[in-house]
Parts: structure tokens; C-alpha cells; sequence
RNA sequence: GGGCGCAUAGCUCAGUUGGUUAGAGCGCUACUAUCACACAGUAGAGGCCGGGGGUUCGAGUCCCUCUGCGCCCACCA
């Protein structure tokens, strides 16, 4: 038996890797009926996970080891229920975070920047970045012990996604649901792209307001000189944006502003360009704030866009696309926005038209990605019309085919939807889906499932591609099909599709959660899955979010090294509950190791009792015959089956967090600090011995399938050992029925309490009360 | 401006159909190297469950309100 002589403290580091590769050799992260291996069997009901896909450029961190636990314990918990789990992992190209990394990378190595390569030789060269780097986030979702089935591995640029792409932007452009056209969006002058309303951000930082004039033209449209104001008179503005003034086309005022309503109709004169433009009148404008005159430029501003639609006012553009001022600018053409700002407004002041500037504190609007500020600007674009979508997504959470935990989520899904824009999904990027339009000489668009050769309206064959590419998010939104054959109608796709859970934390529910619901619905018909679980974020111990400049980040690879896969897991998975933020430190990890040190120790001491029996006849018919059973047995029975109805219950609400915490607690107190401490006696009597020794493989082995899906490393490999230990002891039979490995053991189900548990635990806790006393 | 969350032991947090003396981890105090485990054991200190009001036989748990912190959404220059 020396095989089983472990040693006295949990080797993680030996195990974890042992452990994976045995679980991958063995098929376990294969569903049950993999239509490729065995071939389509409808009676076993499937149980689809959707991983969120991480950026390849991704280093690990506490995030993606929070999905992959809680994503790996849903799976490894059905699995056990004995679903045919698939978790199909992947990751997706992450088109600006990629290219801007990748351009950096270049620029470091061989001094050579994107627009010298040339288009196809830097997508060429990220390609080979991927290649090389693009591993190493999957191979760290394996040291969490992931249980997905690499196999159906996908990235969203591969070639079957890549084809999903296409469908799915061909179908919505045949059907008028995609649109390309000049509309204000978010530019990003950093990154040279436009980006959608999500991916900006806004701050409240301190700014300045600046107070000018903006001067009367005379009362008749005589021709003369334009920059000499003709009258005394003016009406003050208030900016934050100075050099906007150069696109202003309006100055607008409330219709019922006594000090104003004389000017309306009226002409004032853009400072230092001459310009002249109508004061119009308009109810958005508020009298209150500000000066209670609105300056008026559509080409930079939403507000004012809608304003300037409204009256028909011309739309002026004054930034390129590095946001420098362009030839609308007049002397300022060439200067960067923020240069402008400084020279335009000491011009202006020498020109006496300022009045006055102050601090003001506002919302900045800043590029998620880049950090910069972003500017409202006129482009074209191309854009999902997504009314559509959205009521039918709104619909599919109302009427109950999707289901949102926590529930509170529903309402800002809700929200959402019912307050969405149109979806900005052309980037001008190099990294990404290209999108699938052609143009002619004449301006016709073909569109194409596969490359056309020729203009669809006028058979021209000099055609070019529209150069931008998609939205990351476009074809992470079609994951849950994509990743399973669709547009085909594989085996896969029919027998797993739709999925059953989305897991992931809830500051993506709208980038990706309520994007695959809508374009799931869209193109297969049917919700992508039936319930989507939000987790928190992880935040440091006092509750601050984990920032590289304040040093409180804490790296998930470096906790595994330090206390085992184990021991993270179960903190974050025990430490969380549905939808909130959880503080992590190392010391709940610290706590965490102990217990699984603890359950090895119970381990190797039910492991060696096993050992330790001797043969004789009938020893192995041991049954749960409560007759003979001592108080203590009877009590850690009961208790071990009010654990199982209570895990059974949490896991059906979601509450996995309580769920763990309860079997911490039984293995600890009740089983380890307890029973075992009793059975030490109980096992020196003749009479008690087997039963004592049986009551102890149960619990243990119960215990191990229970915590299982939470620390699956040292379960397994206690388990092995106890499994090994039982074939090879008097007790074998115990253990006939045991498959290979624990993965594949079946979720010990819960029986109806039949009310002799009650009793006994509270017999035994009078017991309890009166050994304290006598300790004391 | 709208919505949401949190406030429970020194610290970080559990406590989801309202039910007997409110729990855990860490920290703290005392004792224990005894053959599963010192990554441990035993015993213990520590809580007007944010304030106020209400519903109830009974409220940390439900309702109202106030205070403080945090988050999300939103076009006020």
C-alpha cells in the first residue's frame, strides 16, 4: 500500500498539471455525444456553455479567472448531473486593442510603422503575432483547470466564424437592416477610427468655461467688410470647446427670452472668420444655464446636430480626422484642436470679444481604448438599424425565454434596449472582418457572400472594397452560433444549438450579452440561451478597483504558483454572490489553501482506516444499516443528507457562493473537526469499526463530489487515491460502480429528508454543548 | 436628471419563501508540538445587524423615510 502513503501536505504543483492532461487524454471535456465520435443521441440533453471570448492580446487576469471558475463549475457540476456539457472556448481578435499592440511592437523591433508596411503586410504581421502569442491566454485558462473542449477551439477571424461574418452582414444588408451613411459619431483621432457610443467613456473632470461675444452684424445684409462688427451690440456665449466656433452656424435662444428675443432673426459674426450667422430660436435652449445663449455647431456637437436638422442649417466640419483644424478653419488650418483652442481664444481677446473664463467641471467624453479625448464628428459610416432587433431582444427577456440572474439586471437590459442608437460597426482599422461591400467607378455597392468580379447594377468590373472593417463585437455577437457551424446546418449547431447558459461579468451586458441575444434572434430564430448569469467584478481588499498605478493588482498566475488552482477558485467562486463586486486578498486565498489542505489530511486519514482493514467474511456487505449506527454516525449522516438537499437547492437558484460555503463547513466542522475525531474512537471497537470505516469512505467520497466542481484538482486526485485505495481493500464493493475519474462521477442527488435527521442533529448538538462544557 | 447596489464582530464579507441564544475567514487572547492536518487543534473575547418610523405573535430579513459610500445610464452649452 505504499502507493497511497501521501504526504502531509497538498502538493499542488504536482498535481494540477498531472491531473489536466489526464482529464484532457481521457475525452472527459468532450460532450457525452460528441456527434463526431459516437453520432447523434437525442436522449441525452445537452448543456451549452458560452465562455466569453478573451483578446488574444489578453495576459491573465482576476477576470477571466473569475468566468473561467464559474463557468467551469456550471459545466463540471452538469456534466456530473450527467448532461453532454460543451464549453466551447476561444478568443476573439480584439481589433483596435490588437492593431495598436502589434503597431507598437513593430515600431519597437524594426522601427517600421503600420502605414510603411502597407495594409496587407501588417495583417500579414499580426497574423504571425497571433500565432505566436495568441496561446497563451488559452494555456492559462488550462492552468484554471478550464473544462472545455479544445477540440472546437475557435477565434473570430478563423475561417468558419470568419463566414458567419459575412452571412450575417450580407442577410442584414439585403434586408435594409444595415445602412451606410454621413451621420456624428464618436472619432477617435488617436486611433483614426470611429468608435461606438459604448466604447466612450465619460469623466467628470475640471475644465474651463469660456465666455465670449458673439457681435451683432449690422441690421441690413449691405456688403462691406465682415469682420468689423457694425453695432455695439452682442450676445454673450459660454463654450468648453472653443475652437468649435470656427463650425458654429447658429446662435440659438429661447423664444420667450426677453433679452434675447430682439436678436432673433437677426445675423451675428463668427469671431476672427467673419462668418455670418442667423440667431434662431429654439425651446432646447435653457435660460437659465449659462448665458442662456447657445452657440450652434452641427458638424461637433449631437445636440446641435439635432438642432441645425431642425432649422436647416448648414453643417460645418472644422477637424480632420487627427482632429487638426481643416481648411473651414481659415488661419487656424493645420493647428491641433487644443493649439487652436489657446491661439484662437488670445486672438479673440485681442480682438476684445472675450468676456470672461472659469473653472467648470464637466463630463469628458474619452475613448475607452485610447484615453483620449474624443470628438463628435460628421463621417460616414456604416451603421445596424437596430430598432428592430432591440424589440425583439426586448421581448425574448419579457416573455421569459431569456432569463437574467440577478433579476435587477433585467431593468437596465431594459433600459437599454429601449433607449438604443443605431450601432456604428464600421472601424477604420486594418485589424478585423473587412466589410463585405464593393464599390464601382459609378458609386454602386455590390454586396457578396463570396468576392464579387463584377458591379452588381452596372457590371462594371473595376470594383474595390469598402476598406473599413467590422466592430470586434459584430462577430463576438454571433458566438453562440458561429462557434457551432452556423450558417451550416452541422451536427453541431442542431444538436447544441440553442445554448443553455451565458456566464459573464455584467459590465458586458451590453457590448456582448444583449448583442447576441438581438443578432441570435435575428438569424437563427431562437434565443441563444435561456439564462444569462452576471458575476461581479473583483476588486482589491478594501474595495478599490485593481489599477497597475496604485500597485493593488493582484496577478492570478502568481496566486496558483503560490497556493494552488484549488484554493483561488474556491475564493472566488465562495467569496461572490450573483451580480455583486467581491474584494479579493491574498489572505481569503491563504484560508482557502488551508482548506484544501484540510480535505487532503481528512483524506490520507480515511484513505489509511481503509488500508488498515482487515479481511473476513462479509466484510464487504456493508449497507446503511442505521440500526447498529452510534449516535455520532447517525448525526453525520443526517447532516450530510440536509447537505446535499441544501446544495441541491442553492445550485438550482444560482447561489453556488452559499452552496460552497455549506460544504466548507460540513467538511470542516461537522466531518473533519467532529466525526473523524469520534471515529478515532469508534474505530478501536471490534463492533464499530467496519461501519465507522464505511460511514467514512462515504462521507469523503460525497464530500469530494460535492466540492468538485469547485476545487477539482485535489478532489480528483484524493478521490483516485480513495478509489484505488476501496478496489484494492475488504471494502471494494463500495466502490464498484465508480467510474475512472471524478470528472465523470455522478452529482450525488439529494433524497427527501424523512425527518429522523432533525433529530439526531439536534441529539448530537445537546452532545456537543455538554463535551464543551466538560473541555472546559 | 433617471436607475441600481452597498451599509452586519477590529478588517473583508455570508446570511433569497421573516422563526428558536446572528455566522465565516483573517486578526486578537490563553493553552496544546498527542500517531490525518501547526496550512493544525481546544477554549475564548468581540455585534443598539447605518438612523428613524411602520407591518407582524415574531424583522438583519418585508414596507416607508433619512444619512453616508459606490456603480450604471442620460444631449444641458
Amino acid at each position: 500500500m505504499a502507493k497511497h502513503e501521501l504526504p502531509k501536505a497538498y502538493d499542488f504543483n504536482a498535481t494540477e498539471s498531472r491531473i489536466y492532461a489526464m482529464w484532457e487524454k481521457g475525452g472527459y471535456f468532450k460532450p457525452w455525444n460528441d456527434p463526431d465520435l459516437v453520432g447523434f443521441n437525442p436522449a441525452v440533453e445537452p448543456f451549452v456553455i458560452t465562455i466569453p471570448p478573451p483578446n488574444v492580446t489578453g495576459e491573465l487576469h482576476l477576470g477571466h479567472a473569475m468566468f473561467v471558475s464559474m463557468e467551469d463549475l456550471m459545466v463540471r457540476y452538469n456534466r456530473m448531473k450527467g448532461y453532454s456539457t460543451l464549453w466551447v472556448p476561444g478568443s476573439d481578435h480584439a481589433g483596435i486593442a490588437t492593431q495598436l499592440m502589434v503597431e507598437r511592437h513593430l515600431l519597437k523591433t524594426e522601427e517600421v510603422t503600420r502605414e510603411e508596411l502597407g495594409r496587407e503586410e501588417f495583417v500579414k504581421r499580426t497574423w504571425d503575432w497571433k500565432r505566436k502569442y495568441g496561446g497563451i491566454i488559452s494555456n492559462q485558462i488550462r492552468r484554471l483547470g478550464a473544462s472545455c473542449d479544445w477540440g472546437r477551439e475557435r477565434f473570430t477571424l478563423d475561417e468558419g466564424l470568419s463566414r458567419a461574418v459575412r452571412e450575417a452582414f450580407v442577410r442584414l444588408f439585403e434586408k435594409g437592416l444595415i445602412y451606410r451613411g454621413p451621420r456624428l459619431i464618436n472619432w477617435s483621432p488617436g486611433l483614426k477610427t470611429a468608435v461606438s457610443d459604448l466604447e466612450v467613456e465619460y469623466n467628470e473632470e475640471e475644465a474651463a468655461l469660456y465666455y465670449f461675444k458673439y457681435m451683432l452684424a449690422g441690421s441690413s445684409s449691405r456688403g462691406g467688410s465682415k469682420t468689423r462688427p457694425e453695432s455695439d451690440e452682442f450676445i454673450p456665449v459660454a463654450t468648453v470647446r472653443p475652437e468649435t466656433i470656427l463650425g458654429d452656424t447658429a446662435v440659438a435662444v429661447h423664444p420667450e427670452d426677453e433679452r434675447y428675443k430682439k436678436f432673433i432673426g437677426r445675423m451675428v459674426i463668427v469671431p476672427m472668420l467673419g462668418r455670418q450667422i442667423p440667431v434662431i430660436s429654439d425651446e432646447y435652449v435653457s435660460r437659465e444655464f449659462g448665458t442662456g445663449a447657445l452657440k450652434i455647431t452641427p458638424g461637433h456637437d449631437p445636440n446641435d446636430y439635432a438642432i441645425a436638422q431642425r432649422h436647416n442649417l448648414p453643417v460645418i466640419s472644422v477637424l480632420d480626422e487627427a482632429a487638426r483644424i481643416n481648411e473651414n478653419g481659415g488661419p487656424y488650418q493645420g493647428q491641433d484642436r487644443f493649439e487652436c483652442r489657446e491661439k484662437l481664444w488670445a486672438d479673440m481677446k485681442k480682438a476684445g470679444l472675450v468676456i470672461k473664463t472659469e473653472k467648470y467641471t464637466t463630463t469628458i467624453p474619452r475613448s475607452q481604448r485610447g484615453g483620449e479625448i474624443v470628438e463628435p464628428m460628421i463621417s460616414t459610416q456604416w451603421f445596424v438599424k437596430i430598432e428592430p432587433l432591440a424589440q425583439a431582444a426586448l421581448a425574448a427577456v419579457k416573455d421569459g425565454r431569456i432569463r437574467i440572474v440577478p433579476e435587477r439586471f433585467e431593468k437596465v437590459y431594459y433600459n437599454w434596449l429601449e433607449n438604443i442608437k443605431d450601432w456604428c460597426i464600421s472601424r477604420q482599422l486594418w485589424w478585423g472582418h473587412r466589410i463585405p461591400i464593393w464599390y464601382c467607378p459609378d458609386g454602386h455597392m455590390t454586396s457578396g457572400r463570396t468576392d464579387p468580379t463584377q458591379c452588381a447594377t452596372c457590371g462594371s468590373k473595376e470594383i474595390t472594397q469598402d476598406p473599413d472593417v467590422l466592430d470586434t463585437w459584430f462577430s463576438s455577437g454571433l458566438w453562440p452560433f458561429s462557434t457551432l457551424g452556423w450558417p451550416g446546418e452541422t451536427p453541431d449547431y442542431k444538436y447544441f444549438y440553442p445554448t443553455s447558459y451565458m456566464e459573464t461579468g455584467y459590465d458586458i451586458l451590453f457590448f456582448w450579452v444583449a448583442r447576441m441575444i438581438m443578432l441570435g434572434l435575428e438569424f437563427t430564430g431562437q434565443a441563444p440561451f435561456h439564462t444569462v448569469y452576471l458575476h461581479g467584478l473583483i476588486r482589491d481588499e478594501h474595495g478599490r478597483k485593481m489599477s497597475k498605478t496604485y500597485g493593488n493588482v493582484i496577478d492570478p498566475l502568481t496566486v496558483m504558483d503560490e497556493l494552488g488552482t484549488d484554493a483561488l477558485r474556491f475564493t472566488l467562486l465562495v467569496g461572490s454572490t450573483p451580480g455583486n463586486d467581491m474584494n479579493l486578498s491574498v489572505k481569503k486565498v491563504e484560508a482557502n489553501r488551508n482548506f484544501a489542505n484540510k480535505v487532503w489530511n481528512a483524506g490520507r486519514f480515511v484513505i489509511s482506516a481503509i488500508s488498515s482493514l482487515e479481511e473476513r467474511p462479509g466484510i464487504g456487505n456493508w449497507s446503511p444499516d442505521t440500526e447498529h449506527w452510534t449516535l455520532a454516525d447517525s448525526w453525520v449522516w443526517a447532516r450530510l443528507r440536509q447537505l446535499l438537499n441544501d446544495v441541491d437547492r442553492l445550485f438550482r437558484t444560482f447561489q453556488y457562493g452559499e452552496a460552497g460555503r455549506q460544504i466548507y463547513e460540513f467538511f470542516w466542522s461537522d466531518f473533519a473537526d467532529w466525526y473523524v475525531e469520534i471515529a478515532k474512537g469508534q474505530m478501536q471497537a471490534e463492533e464499530t469499526r467496519e461501519q465507522t470505516v464505511a460511514i467514512l469512505t462515504r462521507i469523503l467520497d460525497l464530500s469530494l463530489r460535492l466540492l468538485h466542481p469547485f476545487t477539482p484538482f485535489i478532489t480528483e486526485e484524493l478521490w483516485g487515491h480513495l478509489r484505488e485505495t476501496l478496489l484494492d481493500s475488504p471494502f471494494s464493493k463500495l466502490a464498484s460502480d465508480w467510474p475512472e475519474a471524478l470528472i465523470v462521477a455522478h452529482w450525488p442527488e439529494p433524497h427527501q429528508l424523512e425527518g429522523w435527521e432533525e433529530s439526531k442533529v439536534a441529539d448530537f448538538t445537546l452532545i456537543q454543548d455538554i463535551v464543551r462544557s466538560i473541555r472546559n
